[in-house]
DNA sequence: CTGAAAGCGCTTACAG
DNA sequence: CTGAAAGCGCTTACAG
């Protein structure tokens, strides 16, 4: 329709007042009389008055946007559920405020410290959502730097000086533990993601030490990057081992499935000769056959209070959020007794 | 460090010159003497200069960012790999200019029409890209009616007078008929995404005429909507029927991995008593038993190509960017000959 | 309650 | 080859 988008420059001079008058009615300031701010809001629309998000931003100094940026590799990034699940939580946080996310796939983490750095800098985001923290993680000390505003996921443990975002699983992992013991394991496999992740190394740990309180053996332990192809090959050497675990806990679910096939390839019956337990729930869980036993984490929850919190940091707020709610174990079908079996020292 | 930011202004006065020769030196742009560029671009890099992307933004009426949005529902977006491999692809387009990817994730389709409107009208972003194009999809009408820019993925049957980019896959649905046939079977199962999208439609009628110009009777057709839990029910109904096919083929993976873990439940061999079929050969169909024959599609690359044109038309180029390869036929393990039985009339 | 002006940090004709 | 100025579309003190 109109060759030129109408400004408040348009408005103002329709409705016959200042451009400054035109601003303070539209953005609800008061020190409008209700009359005119009537009239001024009935010309912006009727002349389809839209705002201009980036004469906003500028003069305002805040973008209304928030960055992620993502380095997993493109395999382990396509079959996880985590990051649509995230952004969808994000999303709901966001969407009402009119604020937008900005999403980056990035191959290498020489280009995720740039990306985070090219986004603060140039102003295009007010804050970063900061995942898959590593020991030293440079972004931590990059977003110092800028004293820009972030909000971490992952533990506490992570002294980052950010407000910090994380689902508890402690309980949850217990009780998995506590649930093959019941069943009679003893020799529990574990195939943990890269020990550089903190949340990783974590969840490696909380597992051993829910093991060895409960009485079981160490357990073996094979390390992996999130990949169903690691996480079969994982299995693999599990189960070639001397004394193969009679349970096998994986820190994704996909690479439990990967577990799955494997077992049934070679001839293991789940769960009657090999119990599999996944982490995440994710949809296939559900689907598979047997269905897998595995811990439940509310990761759209845990992405719209990390939107919220990010957003009050931004604002200056100092709101709470609060923590989102723990992991729940969610027992399924590829758990079980452990096989009877001639059994040794 | 800096208690503010430094910008060109602040370069312009250490430098000895006006702002707008700093600009244009920063630019590149042709009109400035070789040792000046030269002390300027060293002086702005002393000071730690960096772009405004929002100041920049207003004086050149373009914010180089592209904006996705998605409309899925949760459970199906978070198992889907289309996403995260297509965002992949586009990244890799976009990142090296300095772009960048808008994405919003909404509930409902008007959230969808109106966050493609404001995020058009607001100038956040310099196009869009349109993905499960529907039948009258009224992103098409307001794309026009904002004379903005936009790529649509899918078939050129949706003459939108965009730009459209489609991977071919008659080719492939045609010799994954013809592997069919070449087994034995003549009853096939179809598992279809939602009628009203263009390319769940255009999917199923590949096949239809496959089957048909291969000799074979129509199949029967399930409706779903992408879920597995669709997918699921789907492959139940179709397996009750009275002649229950001998070979079913799923509009995506995980569709047609929970087929899988229906038959195994109900006791049906695969692929011995029953042959199955994916479609975009995620990663999990590798690590399924048996593995998934599926249909290999390259979203990587079609994202990158995408986002190549996107850029483009936001240029004023011509660019052909050229179609994505096209899909291919990955035979694995869940398909095999037809099951001798006793054969009705 | 209202107006006129300056400013956000860039880019881009227009003069010289 | 270089400078001074206007402008992008908003917001926000500052006066009245």
């Amino acid at each position: 329709m109109a060759g030129r988008k109408t400004t408040i420059a348009d408005v103002a001079q329709r409705a016959g007042v200042s451009k400054g008058l035109v601003s303070f009615a539209l953005n609800g300031r008061p020190g409008v009389s209700p009359e005119t701010r009537e009239r001024i809001l009935s010309v912006a629309h009727d002349m389809g008055w839209q705002p201009d998000a980036r004469a906003r931003a500028l003069s305002t100094n805040r973008s209304l946007a928030y960055g992620l940026v993502l380095s997993r590799n493109p395999s382990v990034l396509s079959s996880d559920p985590f990051f649509p699940t995230f952004i969808s939580g994000v999303e709901r946080a966001i969407s009402g405020p009119g604020h937008v996310l900005v999403l980056s796939v990035v191959e290498s983490l020489e280009r995720e410290l740039e990306t985070y750095r090219s986004l603060l800098e140039s102003g295009r985001v007010d804050g970063v959502f900061l995942t898959d923290v590593r020991r030293d993680d440079p972004r931590l000390a990059l977003v110092q730097e800028l004293s820009a505003h972030a909000v971490v996921l992952g533990h506490p443990r992570v002294d980052a000086g950010f407000p910090t975002l994380s689902v508890s699983d402690e309980a949850a992992l217990d009780a998995l533990v506590a649930h093959l013991v019941a069943l009679g394991h003893h020799e529990l496999g574990l195939v943990v993601g890269p020990s550089h992740m903190l949340h990783a190394e974590r969840w490696r740990d909380s597992l051993v030490a829910a093991a060895t309180t409960r009485g079981l053996r160490t357990p073996r332990i094979v390390e992996t990057d999130f990949s169903a192809e690691m996480g079969l090959a994982a299995t693999r050497e599990l189960l070639e081992g001397r004394t193969p675990p009679t349970a096998i806990v994986y820190a994704n679910d996909h690479m439990a499935l990967a577990g799955l096939g494997h077992a049934r390839r070679a001839g293991i019956e789940v769960p009657r000769e090999l119990s599999i337990v996944g982490y995440g729930d994710s949809d296939m869980t559900r689907y598979a056959y047997p269905s897998l036993t595995t811990v439940s984490v509310d990761v759209a929850e845990w992405g719209y209070r990390a939107a919220q919190l990010l957003m009050s940091q931004v604002e200056g707020g100092t709101d709470d959020v609060g923590q989102p709610p723990p992991a729940r174990l969610e027992v399924r079908e590829s758990t079980a007794s452990v096989p009877e079996r001639p059994v040794g020292p």
